[in-house]
DNA sequence: CTGAAAGCGCTAACAT
DNA sequence: ATGTTAGCGCTTTCAG
C-alpha cells in the first residue's frame, strides 16, 4: 500500500505538500498540484481515513441509529439520509436498534461513539423500555458531539441536540379533516403502537382535528403498523354501524382495514371511507385506490442533515431553517360522503 | 476524553495491560482484568478505533454498497446485512448507489476502500453502464479485501469475491409451475428491469418452468418493479383473451397488474391468476390477497456475512456451505384453475 | 502473566 | 508557496 511520502517523492515534493493537495488546500501552484495528483494515480495512491481520523480527530463520518424495520417510512427516511450525508461529504455508519431491544438507543450511539463520529442522527426513535428490571443503574452516554433526532422531540437526552424533527401531527390533521369536509359526523383512527413518537403525534393530530370541529371522539383501535393489525381493528370497525371514515396511521393498516370491510360487506367508500398515511408506492393501485398523505422523507433527512452538519463544522449559533414542509393530501377513490342517512332514523349501535 | 494511558494509570498497570483487557486477549490474571475494567468504567473511557485501526490495520467494519431504494427487497436485505454484520462484531458502513449513477458501483466500492474497511458487500447490484461515452478509460478499482455480491454471479471482477448470493431462479420457477399446475395452458411474466441480474434470473427461472412443460413462451411484458409499471403491463395483457396466468417478478408489480386486471373487468382469479413474489407484507390483505413467493433474505444475508467474515478472518481456504434456503411458495386468491372452455370454441384474440 | 519501546500514516503548528 | 517537526492513541514486536 503506498503512503502519502511515497507519492511525495514521486513528484518531489514534500509529504505535507502532498497532503495540502489532498485536502484541498489553499497555497499549491498549479503545477505542483498536478504533479502531485499524478503521482498519486500513478501509485494507486489511497488516503488513510484511520491516519487522518486520528491527526485530526475527526472522521468525517456521520452515524446512524435505525430501526431495523422495513416499513416504508423508516427505509424512506434512511435512505434520504444517507444521500443528504453523501452529499455533504460524509460516510455513514449504521447501526440498527431492533424493537425491544435491551440495550436500544444509548446502546447503538454508545458503539457509533466508540466508531469515532462527528455527529449522530437518531430516526424515527421509540420510547425507551422504562421497565424496573431494566433500569440496572444505566447512566446517561455521554454523547460529545452533536445529535440529530428525526421524529421524535427530546427523546434523547443529549447536550448537543439539534433539531428534532418533523411534525406529522399536521398531516394527520389535513387527513382527518378531509373526511370531515366530506361530511362525515366523526372519523375513527387505527393509530400506530404508542411508543412510537410518529404514532402518538398523528394520534393527536387527529384528535385535534376532532375538537375543532366539535366532533365527538370515537374509541381509538390501536395497531402495530402491519396491514395485520389494521384488518384486525377493520374487523372491529366493520361491526359498528357509525362508522363512516377511518383515518389509519400508515397505509398498511389502511389496507388492512379496507380488507376487513370488504369482508365484511361494507363498501369502500361508499359506506366507509378510508384514509392511509405515507403514500407508500402501490396505494394508487390497491382497490380502491388509497387517498393517503404524502410524507417528506427526503425534504426533511436533507433538512436535518444540513442542520447536523453546520452544527459539527461551526459549533457556534446554528440556524432553525424550519422551512416547513408542503402538505400534501392524494386524493384517491378510498374517500367519499358518508352515505345519505335521514337524520333521527339513524340506527345506532351504541347503547 | 481520557485514554489508555489514564485508564493505565488509575488502575497501576501498564498500558499494554489495558490493551489486553480491552481486547479479550489471553494471559490477564482475573484481578487485573478486574481492575482496568473498573477504572475504565470510572474515566468513562472510550476506545478510539482510528488510532486502533491505525495501529493493526484493520478497521472490524464492512461496508455495503446498496441501491437507494425502499423496494421491499433491497431494504430487507440491507437490514439483514446490518443485522448480521453487527452479531459478527463489525460495524457498518452503506454507501448507496442511485440507479443511472455516473461513477456507479465502482465509485461506491472506491469510497468505501478509501474510508477503510475489511470487507465489501455489493447488495443487489445492477449492471453498470456500458454506454460508450461512460467509458473514459475506467481502470478497475483496485480491491485488497474479500468482496461478497449478494444476489449476482460475476457482477463485480475483483480477486477474492467470495460468494455470489442466492438464485431466485428456482423460486421463479415453482411460481410458475404453481399457475401451470393449476392447469393453465401457459404463463405471461411482467418482467424487472433486465439491467438487474434479480429480474434476468427471475425471467430464466419463469422460461425454464415453461420450456420443461413444453409450453408456448408468451411474450414477455417489462416494468421497473413498480405498481405503476404493473399497471402498464396489466393493461396490455387485460387486452389479450389468451392470458390466464401472469407472473409477476415482484409484488408490486402483481398488484398494478391486478388493479389494471380489475378495472378491465377481467376478475382474479376466476379469468385471470396472478401471481407476485417476494411476500411483502400488505400481500395478504389486498384484494385478492395475493399469491406469491417469499424470499429469505435475512437468511440469505446472515450466510453472505459468515462467509465474508471467514474471507476477512481466515484468509485461507473458504467452506461454500451453500445451505439452500427452503422455497416458500404462498398460495393465497389470487390463483384458481383457469375458466373453463370448450376446446375449439375458445375466442382468440391473437390474429 | 506483565511491561517497554517502536511505529501505524496522517495533520497541525510552526518555520522558511 | 513549500518544508520540518511533533505527535494523535493505539497495537505490535520483543523482553522480561
Amino acid at each position: 500500500m503506498p503512503r502519502s511520502v511515497d507519492v511525495a517523492r514521486l513528484a518531489g515534493v514534500s509529504q505535507k505538500t502532498v497532503s495540502r493537495v489532498l485536502n484541498n488546500e489553499p497555497y499549491v501552484s498549479v503545477e505542483v498540484r498536478r504533479r502531485v495528483l499524478s503521482a498519486a494515480d500513478q501509485l494507486g495512491y489511497r488516503l488513510n481515513n484511520a491516519a487522518r481520523a486520528l491527526a485530526s480527530g475527526r472522521t468525517r463520518s456521520i452515524g446512524v441509529v435505525s430501526l431495523g424495520t422495513a416499513l416504508f417510512g423508516p427505509a424512506s427516511l434512511l435512505i434520504g439520509v444517507e444521500r443528504a450525508v453523501r452529499d455533504a461529504g460524509y460516510a455513514l455508519r449504521v447501526v440498527n436498534t431492533m424493537e425491544g431491544d435491551s440495550s436500544g438507543i444509548a446502546g447503538a450511539v454508545e458503539s457509533l461513539l466508540e466508531q469515532g463520529v462527528d455527529g449522530i442522527v437518531i430516526s424515527e426513535p421509540i420510547d425507551e423500555q422504562t421497565d424496573e428490571q431494566t433500569d440496572e443503574q444505566t447512566e446517561p452516554v455521554r454523547v460529545d458531539v452533536p445529535v440529530l433526532v428525526l421524529g421524535a422531540p427530546s427523546a434523547f437526552a443529549a447536550p448537543r441536540v439539534v433539531a428534532t424533527g418533523v411534525s406529522t401531527r399536521l398531516l394527520a390533521r389535513v387527513a382527518t379533516e378531509h373526511l370531515l369536509d366530506l361530511g362525515h359526523a366523526s372519523v375513527h383512527h387505527v393509530a400506530g403502537p404508542q411508543h412510537w413518537y410518529a404514532a402518538r403525534d398523528r394520534l393527536e393530530g387527529w384528535r385535534a382535528a376532532l375538537r375543532e370541529r366539535g366532533c365527538h371522539e370515537p374509541p381509538v383501535q390501536h395497531g402495530d403498523w402491519s396491514a395485520d393489525s389494521g384488518y384486525a381493528a377493520g374487523r372491529e370497525l366493520a361491526g359498528d354501524g357509525e362508522v363512516t371514515a377511518v383515518f389509519a396511521a400508515n397505509d398498511d393498516m389502511a389496507i388492512g382495514v379496507i380488507r376487513a370491510l370488504v369482508e365484511a360487506r361494507r363498501r369502500v367508500p361508499e359506506e366507509v371511507s378510508v384514509v392511509g398515511f405515507d403514500n407508500v408506492p402501490v396505494a394508487a393501485y390497491i382497490t380502491p385506490p388509497l387517498t393517503t398523505v404524502r410524507q417528506p422523507f427526503d425534504a426533511v433527512a436533507a433538512e436535518g442533515i444540513k442542520l447536523l452538519v453546520h452544527a459539527i463544522e461551526q459549533p457556534g449559533a446554528d440556524l432553525p431553517t424550519a422551512s416547513g414542509q408542503p402538505v400534501e393530501l392524494v386524493v384517491r377513490a378510498s374517500t367519499a360522503p358518508p352515505p345519505r342517512t335521514t337524520p333521527g332514523r339513524r340506527r345506532t349501535t351504541s347503547g
